[in-house]
DNA sequence: GATGTTAGGTGTACGGAGTACACCTATCGG
DNA sequence: CCGATAGGTGTACTCCGTACACCTAACATC
């Protein structure tokens, strides 16, 4: 019996294992409640059991943001560039979306892990399969920058505090009030943006079509200059 | 003597000494150090006593964000939509770059404090200002996102390690065949984007220009919207 | 001028984090 | 059978944010 038990518990614990319940946890506990300990616990195992198998906490996490970028579709072959760029950041996207705590990860992250190299390598490929020189491609992908990830930096929080608190009317009024002496213009595009609701700051914003909307610019501009045959000064020698 | 040193000492430490201090430390030290216990060791007090100026060191970071956000000019007045916004955010930039760490603290920020909504409400202002519609205005800030900020996530590491370790030639020209083998695209836009000079990854980036591109990739993206009298289907009722 | 309030600095202590280091133990190739 | 080793354990250290009780100097009030 305790053998018995002993050889449940001896699925021995692979760095897979590990980056797979750091995701599970990370997802079901938030970001801030992953822990070596308490990941080591969720595992039954003692903390240091985990620095057998990754180096240290940046090296996990890391490793997590592989797992995400495991996620992504691959590139769709036989699409010209610029669908196979859409496809596969709204891809990515949603990857992203199944993680709540992988845009903050990913922000947070300086080393380029070989998934992540290969991943941004594969997107290069897209555009100069495109036709794009590469000294564009080298621009775009700047411009891009972490939407590329499928994520935006958020102006609104929108998240974390869908119900800010159970105030009255009346305070809410009078923060209405507040702002629109304060902050009239966030105030007219907030309450247009929910347009119907009365709500003061609501969640009208669809950020999947704030997201698209982005992107879509984006995509235009690049291939604007790519049929203009758009050359930075920097790529030629004088200057 | 005594009651000299302490008169020195009586500056009494309010909130905007805790505030600049903790700028010029991380500033100095790097956003790690900044630690509630150095600051406090930095103005010759004990930790306990910075909480009597900000509530925890959430509040003190969202101090210190204003007090960037108060070094950005304010926004030319008589001047096009386009010039304003542009110049606006070049200012941002510059502000944003004298304090390494802002980046980093300002993605991390989920509240809005007055100051930084202040500064949205001004920026909303501009476009109003510039006769886009409310609709247009809502998106475009989205789709400026963070680039209000002056920054964009870098997408190749530069900062930080400058100097990746002094290593042979030969390891450098082993390292250059496993990129090549691996990464062939990333190889070709990073040549090409350091030209002559043949290091693998060098610093050939120049940031201020791959900003300045996707702003106004952006910017004239906004325009052209703008003169079309582009509206969201969302501004309707139906959808 | 005595006095009570209070703003602001102090001291101690707690729990939790990451992780260094020495140790034990089951497994397996020879 | 045996020694090397991969992998789990236990203990301990340093550093973090911060709760809580305390002290003290300044100032308004009578």
């Amino acid at each position: 019996m305790t053998q018995q038990a002993e050889a449940v518990r001896r699925i021995p614990l692979n760095r897979d294992r590990v980056l797979s319940a750091a995701v599970v946890l990370a997802d079901e506990a938030g970001i801030d409640a992953l822990s070596m300990r308490r990941l080591a616990q969720e595992l039954g195992v003692v903390p240091m059991a985990l620095y057998k198998h990754v180096a240290n906490k940046e090296e996990l996490l890391d490793g997590m943001v592989d797992v995400i970028v495991g996620e992504i579709d691959p590139p769709v072959s036989g699409a010209d560039w610029r669908s196979a760029v859409r496809l596969r950041i709204l891809s990515a996207r949603r990857s992203l979306l199944r993680h709540p705590w992988a845009r903050q990860v990913l922000e947070s992250r300086t080393n380029r892990t070989p998934a992540v190299l290969g991943y941004m390598d594969s997107f290069i490929g897209m555009f100069l399969a495109g036709g794009f020189s590469v000294d564009l491609t080298h621009h775009v992908m700047h411009a891009l920058g972490s939407r590329m990830w499928g994520f935006t930096q958020e102006l609104f929080d929108d998240s974390a505090n869908a119900a800010p608190a159970p105030t009255t009317a009346k305070v809410q009024a009078v923060m209405y009030q507040e702002m629109a002496a304060r902050y009239p213009n966030i105030l007219a595009v907030a309450t247009a943006a929910n347009h119907d609701d009365g709500s003061v700051v609501g969640q009208g914003c669809d950020d999947q079509f704030e997201f698209e909307f982005a992107l879509d610019l984006l995509l235009d501009g690049f291939g604007r200059f790519h049929e203009e045959g758009w050359t930075s000064n920097r790529a030629k020698p004088e200057r």
